[in-house]
Formats: structure tokens, sequence, C-alpha cells
DNA sequence: CTAATATTGTGTTGTTTTGACACATTTATG
DNA sequence: CATAAATGTGTCAAAACAACACAATATTAG
């Protein structure tokens, strides 16, 4: 048995953020394009090294931020990457992290200087090393996710409407839902503040604008809500 | 920006694991007392250091070899600690896994030349490092899965009886819960085949020996079921 | 000004699932 | 053979759900 850590190995430890995002209409991620060898001008998941004196949460909260200037966006830790090969240069382990931010608020100036782009998930091109399935596993965890806990808010603007948001789950889970039940359901969670207000971007009937109940959202975060239907 | 991995600096890398066991009563840990400097002879998660060549899941399967006998086993990765200042020698990433295992399947020689032992949860003594904060999120991912996939069957033995599958759930969520409803959702979901045996270990009326449904259990094992009564 | 069209809000209905509860059966024990 | 403890199965009312219909709102074309 090893009596101190002097024989072990040190590794390579970068993070890797998966960033979401809806426009209404798709989902879509913010990707880079990679600017440095190896793999030089290929499309990437936004990552960094981690710092030495940085926890890992900071770092991804460092390198998101870099990327969309925002701070105090939903992340969660998702898994390591860690095959032996999977970067061809040096074994590097990758924490991977994915995030949820509200599309138009990203600073678009940081954006553009990393040459990054919102791609809509059904025209992912390819991308470098594992990062297929890293997108892979969090749009799983997603699709997980978001059928128990309120985490599709994330995705949308302060004040939105049930369409919007039946929307955005029909973007996650590639599939149409009935519009009089869904509505039933969300509104019985007691998530959803009646604004006042109405979409007025709208060429008919305008929708009632909701705003989260962040008090219920919060304290209720853990509990299970049954947001989709059970496929069994 | 970087342009190769030169200046990042390396970090090392142990694997940790939360081994569950249930004895018929009570949720187990299997722990072991650490036999190396800091810390040494205190109780800890059985652990080791990533190897050069070797991918994160065979490491932890050899570490839960090294101290169970067991192959093939549940496993599942937790998610990675990298607080700056979890190990006081040097700064160490743990990437933790959780293992299911039937409590009487471990080969007690490796247990015993390890120190370890199994540890009723609800006696759990002070642990190392960051060690009851993973054993903690440990617990709640356990709670989480069980609750929505036939996770609990790794825990028991080739043959079961509800009786017992029940007094598992109740162990895992600290609660009681009603025979009769417990018993007609369980065999709602086909996962059980009778096999015509009785326990023969029971001091009053036999219960009826079910096996899992293999088949049904891999294919249908995303799927969401409903095992534990939702409390909003 | 009105009809047509598109979208939103809300209600109904029959079926299924759930939680709470009761009773009969099996088996070792005294 | 009566008792005690545990198991298997059944009932019933309330809640949740999926499928579906209709009325209200807003824009646009004529």
């Amino acid at each position: 048995m090893m009596k101190n850590y002097a024989h072990s190995t040190r590794l390579l430890v970068a993070i890797d953020c998966i960033i979401f995002g809806f426009d209404g209409e798709e989902l879509k991620l913010l990707l880079i394009k990679r600017r440095f060898e190896p793999e030089k001008g290929k499309w990437s998941l936004m990552g960094g090294f981690v710092n030495e004196e940085e926890d890992l949460e900071v770092g991804a909260e460092r390198i998101l931020h870099e990327l969309t200037g925002l701070h105090n966006i939903y992340v969660e830790q998702l898994q390591t990457f860690g095959k032996v090969d999977r970067d061809p240069v040096e074994r590097t382990l990758s924490v991977v992290f994915f995030a949820l931010i509200n599309i138009h608020n990203h600073d678009e100036e940081s954006v553009k200087s990393h040459s990054a782009c919102w791609i809509s998930l059904k025209q992912m091109p390819k991308l470098i090393f594992d990062h297929e399935k890293m997108v892979q596993i969090a749009l799983e965890r997603l699709r997980y996710k978001a059928a128990l806990h309120p985490i599709g808010f994330e995705l949308l603007p302060e004040q939105f409407t049930i369409p919007q948001l039946q929307k955005l789950y029909e973007a996650i889970y590639d599939l149409k839902l009935d519009r009089r039940n869904f509505s039933r359901k969300i509104l019985s969670t007691g998530l959803l503040l009646d604004t006042g207000e109405k979409n007025a971007n709208s060429a008919t009937k305008k929708a009632i604008l909701y705003r989260l109940n962040k008090e219920k959202y919060e304290s209720n975060f853990n509990n299970f809500w049954y947001f989709m239907p059970v496929t069994t």
C-alpha cells in the first residue's frame, strides 16, 4: 500500500461546458471554433483547464462568464470524462458542466470574440474529441430533469406565456403536447404568477404573461413534479 | 490563449467508492479504516489513485474488486469533488462512484484484510476529508433513482419476496409504506417473476419468492416508474 | 365594417390510478 | 387447536389523466 502521494501520477484536468439556450422554436447549443492545436478550427464545447487554486464550480463559472458575460446562471455538474485516449496530446480528464441560459441575455461581444455560435441541436456539426458524447449525455440529463423539476424556466425570459413554455418542452422532448392538458398541469403546480400583462408580439390572441413564483420554485425545487406524460 | 498544454497544472486524481448494502433491515455502507497518513486509522471510503493507463470506470471496478472480490456490480459515477483544500496534503480531485451490492456476496477475506466493515447509515462514524458529504450526496442520488428506476433489486439476492423489497424501500427512504399498495404497484410493473417457491426462513406465513424479469428490467430501465408515493 | 383565420383560455367526460382500509389465509408456537 | 404474526388479495371513494369541444381574442383581407 502507498504511504504517501509522492509516487502517484498527476493528470491534466479540463472543464468543459455545455450551454443550452432556447430561441422560442428550437433548443440550441453555444459552440465555439477551437483556437489552438490540436483540432484547431473545429467545433468544440467551451472549456479550459482547472486553475491551481480554483474550485471546480468556480472554474466552470469563470469559463461560462468568459464566453457569455453572464454570472449566476444555472449550472450543474454532469460527469467526468476520463478515457485514457480522449485527448490525443496528453491524457486529460474533463469535468463537464451543463448550463441553461436565456439565449437573449448573453454578451454579443464575448461570443463574437470567441467565434462562438448558437447552433440548433438538430444541426449539430461534428465536434472534437468526445464532445458529442458529452452533449448526448447532457441532453439526456436535461430531458430527465426537466420532466421532474421546473428547470425549464431557466431557459426562458423573466416573463413568458404558457404557449412559449409548451414550445420549450416540445423542443426538449421533440414531440407535440396537448395544449389544454399541458396548461392545466403547469397551472396546477402553482409555480406561475399572472403578471396581468399580455404578450404584445403576437399576430392573434395575445397570451397571458406569467412570471415564476420564485419562492415556491426554490423551496420546492427538489420535489418531484411530473411535467411530462409517462411513457411505459 | 494557450497554444498547447505545457503550462497547465497537473493534479492528483483519486477515485472513491460508496458501497451500499442491505442486510434485510438496514441500509449499510462498506467503510474502511484508512491505513496511511494523513488521517491514518480514521474511517474512510474505499479509494485509490487513478492509474496512468486506466479509464475511470475501470479504476472504480479495480478498487471495488480489491475490497469486495466482486466483478460486474452496479456502479454509477456520482460526481467529482474538487475543492482546493479537500485534502490537506496536496490538492486531489476525487471522482466518486457509488455501487450497489448484495451484502452477502462479498469476499470476507478481502474485507477483513482491508479492516473494512459494514456500518449502518444511521450509525455512521465521522469520516475523513469530505467523505461524509459524498455519502450524503450518494444517498440523495440513491433515493432519487430508486424512486424512478428499478435499481433496488441490485441490493437484494437473486430471489426475494415482496415484503423484503418493501423493507428495502422503507430503509432507503426511512419511512413506512402500505403493504397492499406497495405490492400492487410493484406487481403492476411486470418486473417480478414468480419462482413458484416460498421463503423458507419465515416464522409465519411463507412469502412467495420472486426473481427479476431481467429482459424487461434491462429494456425498460430508463423508463420512469413511480415506486414511491408522490409528496408535493 | 365584416368575414376569415389563427391562436389562446377554459370546460367536460369517461377511464385509470391512487391512497386508505378490511378480511381471509398460512405457519410456527404453546 | 387456539393464538399470534405475517402474507395475499379485495373494495371503494377521491384524484389525476388523456382525449376532446367550444368560446374568446386579435389580425388581416376584402
